[in-house]
RNA sequence: GGCCCCAUCGUCUAUCGGUUAGGACACGAGCUUUUCAAGCUCGGAAGCGGAGUUCGAUUCUCCGUGGGGUCACCA
């Protein structure tokens, strides 16, 4: 177990070989909020170790991705830090480094063999139902390294392994998971297994985050870890992101989607951080809805899952709409205005509630829009048949409109309430049906739409008595 | 297939041996100031199966079942 009194450090590291998904997020923003919570250090660093499967712009994709959800970084490859640079590639001393310590020792040396060969060894294994193993194939005598082919480890002691996750306490491994892997390609550059170790040791990384796939290789950690004598980081495994059927992880070939969507379709990024933080940890209490900082106090390792979850888009769109709610009208007006830019500004301040109960995302104000807002500013076409409450006359409709109009002329209409005040009384004589269904069509055109005292407030005394007057004339 | 991990309402989860098994999403019903939306109230809904440990198991152990991960010169 490592030193409690050392000052947490934590980090994302991400290969550039794509966008950032759920997960990788989610990975992310653990790590940040741990060492958030701790006052510690999170650093970014890019493991760009496979060139063949580097893809142009993920760097700038990740760092865009963890911007936007407010995850910065305290050192990483932009803005360098203590333990720089931040890119596998241009720490190929380092590497070169530590593989020299472990060829001294005797516990690493160059794989004698041809692809071809390994090829067939793993075959024949294959064939007589036994696991690979490349150590059964282990020269006896080591030949000198001359950086070309590639250098393997040499495990030093095969065995079981049991080792303490904080997530999953106590986990453990057969001797089948313990092998001869790789260290540094033949191109030179390192392998994950190998790099990452190096790197956490020199950046001093106390807490690894990373999802249960690691498992499995964990023991090859373990014992290149002794190795080197490095004291291991306290292991954090998190559990897996299931996709919609609950059946597979969810991955970018089965339809995780890319981050940055999320935010194309108007998802705050407050709601997105605390949808990904329950998505393997919650604070124990009741709440559920909570800001970036509320769950940085509140996060504990001890409080992430084992177990997998689906991800339930239904559910952050809820999220979405209680972090919507929770905006200043000044923030919310801002966002509206984007959607509705030909709407005068005075209207969208009336109408901005109204708005916002209809919407759980800015964006779905583009698509109800032309249906229930657009009336505000175009005169609605009224189809004076619609304008009859049930079986009632054209003027019985007209005696009542008459009427409303009257009221809204000398009236007070400077809140809903004041306007519900004015005319409810009337309507509650007339018959609520008889007086409100001809004025709210009246005012909005519409079979379906906001109420009518809301429709006055929001249209104002002139614009409503000229809609109440343009069908009174069609009326009589 | 070998090795490993996981298992509570449809979904996400709470419970750290004793609870009428709680909450949230979704769903259904009702209420409210015509309609729609929102809101509020109420409701249905769960411990994978089998042994064991224990006075008592959702909780601890084992077996089974189901699901997942991993076995690369990818991370």
């Amino acid at each position: 177990m490592s030193d409690t009194n050392k000052k947490v450090v934590t980090r994302f590291a991400p290969s550039p070989t794509g966008f950032m998904h759920v997960g990788g997020v989610r990975t992310a923003l653990y790590a940040w909020a741990w060492a958030k919570k701790n006052d510690g250090t999170f650093i970014l660093r890019i493991e760009d170790t496979d060139k063949a499967r580097e893809v142009e712009g993920s760097i700038a994709h990740i760092m865009e991705s963890l911007k936007w959800l407010g995850i910065e970084w305290d050192q990483g490859p932009d803005i360098g830090g203590s333990h720089a640079p931040y890119l596998q590639s241009e720490r190929l001393e380092s590497y070169k480094k530590y593989a020299n310590i472990l060829i001294e020792k005797g516990l690493a040396y160059p794989d004698p063999y041809t692809k071809e060969e390994i090829e067939s060894f793993r075959k024949n294994a294959e064939d007589e139902k036994k696991v690979f193993l490349f150590r059964d194939h282990r020269p006896e005598k080591f030949g000198v390294w001359n950086g070309t082919q590639p250098l393997r480890f040499k495990v030093p002691v095969v065995k079981s392994y049991t080792w303490m996750d904080e997530v999953r306490g106590e986990l453990s491994a057969g001797p089948e998971a313990l092998d001869d892997f790789i260290l540094i390609k033949s191109d030179g550059y390192p392998t994950y297994n190998f790099a990452h170790i190096i790197d956490d040791l020199e950046m001093g990384v106390t807490h690894i985050m990373r999802a249960d796939e690691f498992i499995a290789s964990t023991p090859k950690f373990l014992s290149l870890y002794e190795a080197l004598e490095i004291i291991p980081p306290v292991l954090v495994t998190l559990p897996p992101i299931l996709g919609k059927e609950g059946t597979k992880k969810l991955g970018k070939r089965d339809g995780a989607k890319d981050i940055l969507e999320y935010r194309n379709d108007g998802f705050l990024a407050d709601a997105m951080v605390n949808f990904l933080a329950f998505l393997g940890w919650n604070p124990g209490d009741e709440r559920d809805v909570m800001t970036p900082l509320e769950i940085i106090e509140s996060f504990d390792i001890s409080r992430i899952h084992k177990s997998g979850a689906m991800l339930d888009e239904e559910k952050l769109l809820w999220l979405n709409k209680e972090h919507l709610k929770r905006q200043s009208d000044e923030v919310k007006l801002n966002e509206v205005k984007k959607h509705l830019p030909d709407y005068p500004e005075d209207l969208l301040k009336r109408l901005l509630p109204s708005i916002i109960d209809r919407i759980s995302v800015y964006s779905q104000i583009d698509h109800i829009e032309s249906t229930e807002f657009r009336f505000f500013i175009d005169s609605p076409e009224v189809d004076i048949e619609k304008i009859i409450w049930k079986d009632e006359t054209k003027d019985q409709a007209a005696i009542h409109l008459e009427e409303v109009k009257r009221l809204i002329e000398s009236g007070d209409l400077s809140s809903v309430e004041n306007v519900n005040k004015l005319i409810m009384p009337y309507a509650e004589v007339q018959g609520k049906g008889s007086v409100l269904w001809p004025l709210r069509y009246s005012l909005s055109g519409q079979e379906k739409s906001i109420d009518p005292f809301t429709l006055v407030y929001i249209l104002g005394k002139e614009e409503s008595i000229k809609r109440i007057e343009k069908v009174l004339e069609k009326l009589t």
